[in-house]
DNA sequence: CTGAAAGCGCTTACAG
DNA sequence: CTGAAAGCGCTTACAG
């Protein structure tokens, strides 16, 4: 069938209450489940409706309501796992309440994030979760606010006036050194890369507010290649400080399965020559060897919260903005030993 | 400002019409940059446009043109890291054309996928790219086609009557056992896990097909666990059938990443004591050790290519259905060596 | 509980 | 090049 017939054999509301003998307005009741129509009334609509294989046109529907059902979900990097999982936590919550996602991936780039969103306006999504790129403007928040879009901002934050879901970064760091610092260690490292963003910045603050309460040297910061296959070949970058490490902390998911590479390659066991402690503990952490010890951040967990409170807003613009940063949990698994 | 006044305040392309003193026939012709406008009136209405703040509502023109320049796309998982792979392919592609995609996880699920499908078609997608869930009966070729629904099935295929793009698996299979015959090896295994569904089927005919060409056995067929933390500790069915295995052949990455995990816990080196093969090849294959030599089968080109078959679909309804099948190429690394 | 009517914001012939 | 008009498929008061 071609797609000018498919076009002219749209089979509308108005063609569903005439074969069942009721109005308009009476078959659009019995479609959102209203309660004035009576139930006779209702079965003979709903047959109507399946005699004649009626579509719900929500784009229709929209144009009256100013509700498309739509939202936006927009991340600096769908490749990563972490995101992906993050990704999938929207998914799910925004599925269980009948509406659709649009997804979108800014690859970390301002400009690219400001077309997407526009784009997304255009489409009359009712609100979007958004992870923003690093460099984002704080006062990218008040023009989303003079648009009227309804925003929460996830695992990074640019703004107080809009909502957010979070991590306590602070806290992760702390188990982590706190754990280390219990098998001994003292010369901890913070190995860091990609760009820098407010994440970035509560990690390494964390880092060093925690080392600093052990009264421990806070700037072992050895900064990484971004791209996870540069990271083996620069493992190297670990010892090149004045004072070498015993233990390393790494940034993300990333940075832990590229320095476990690394390390293996320098003919360095993990555990033995050196600790190491994973960040975001994604699901194939569980398939590094030795098993990597590592602070969970629970992305899905984020994702199903920042879906969640995005409806909220969505019903409810005027409530004032709120945080909701989740506690990490540490694993301990087989990467840290006392130091050499 | 309250959503209340924010739908009062909508300006429409009327507002901007008369503000330039045109029609808003004109007015809409300068939208869609039409040559029939005049450049010293077009320039009149773009700057009305930016006066005004006007934002352009596809889902009102939609309702006109019938094109919602909305696509979907529908993966059985997210979180597999293939697919979140295959997902930025479609986006980056859709993206470019300036479209969006609605995404969406069936979770390998039959009825989810239908319910799922049945949403999409209420937005009004202009069509879908579907990795259909394993299970999916091949009559569900005909209810899309009875839609109007443009579909392009991607990795895995129901039916000749949509198009596919997709991966010569059987090439890839060959390409692995024919570089292990070179090794010497004779007694390879396939390890397999997940549900069933073409993908599977060709794979694993694949294999025996090569392992026919070589007179090897071809019977040697490792079944595990669907979840990568179970796989591990699945390692010691490689060596429960009567042959022992000297090279196995990893089903995907997720296999890949499990036994190599599990080799490790049994104190066996890959390479030395047993050879390794992956399939997929996704990016942090680079991070485990020893290097995974892997077939590689370039899921983001594929996700590429099949938005492009889509929207060339939906441009041309009536097109014979077309098959892609990309060649797969391996990469050696460093997880296989001569029989032990 | 039901019907008739207006309107959401756009595009598309049709005249000029 | 421009204007007036109809219509896409729905929802929402407003009367009955």
């Amino acid at each position: 069938m071609s797609s000018q017939e498919r076009k002219k054999s749209r089979v509308t509301l108005l063609d569903v209450a005439r074969h069942a003998s009721v109005s308009r307005a009476t078959a659009s009741l019995v479609l959102r489940k209203s309660p004035l129509v009576g139930s006779e009334t209702r079965a003979r609509v709903e047959q109507a409706m399946r005699d004649l294989g009626y579509v719900y046109n929500i784009g229709a529907a929209r144009l009256r309501v100013e509700r498309s059902q739509i939202i936006g979900a927009i991340v600096p990097n769908l490749t990563n796992p972490f995101f992906a999982e993050l990704l999938s936590g929207i998914e799910e919550a925004i599925g269980a309440t009948g509406k659709v996602v649009i997804l979108a991936n800014s690859g970390e780039r301002v400009e690219r994030q400001s077309m997407l969103l526009q784009r997304m306006r255009e489409h009359g999504v009712d609100g979007v979760v958004l992870c923003p790129a690093a460099g984002t403007e704080p006062d990218l928040s008040e023009q989303l606010a003079a648009w009227g879009m309804p925003v929460v901002q996830v695992l990074r934050h640019i703004s107080v006036d809009m909502d957010y879901v979070g991590v306590d970064y602070a806290g992760g760091m702390r188990q982590a050194v706190d754990y280390l610092a219990s098998l001994g260690h003292e010369k901890i490292a913070f190995a860091v890369h990609g760009p820098f963003h407010s994440a970035y910045r509560e990690r390494v603050d964390g880092f060093r507010d925690a080392m600093l309460a052990k009264a421990f040297d806070p700037e072992i910061l050895i900064h990484l290649p971004a791209q996870l296959g540069e990271i083996a070949d620069s493992t190297h970058l670990l010892f090149a400080k004045a004072t070498q490490p015993t233990a390393v902390i790494c940034f993300n998911h990333l940075v832990a399965l590229g320095l476990a590479a690394g390390l293996h390659d320098c003919g360095l066991t993990i555990g033995r020559d050196l600790s190491l402690i994973g960040f975001d503990d994604v699901a194939d952490a569980e398939a590094i060897r030795p098993r990597l010890t590592s602070v969970s951040t629970g992305p899905t967990a984020i994702g199903e919260m920042a879906a969640r409170l995005l409806v909220e807003r969505i019903a409810n613009p005027d409530l004032p903005p709120r945080r909701v940063v989740n506690d990490t949990t540490l694993s301990v698994r087989q990467s840290c030993g006392r130091p050499a």
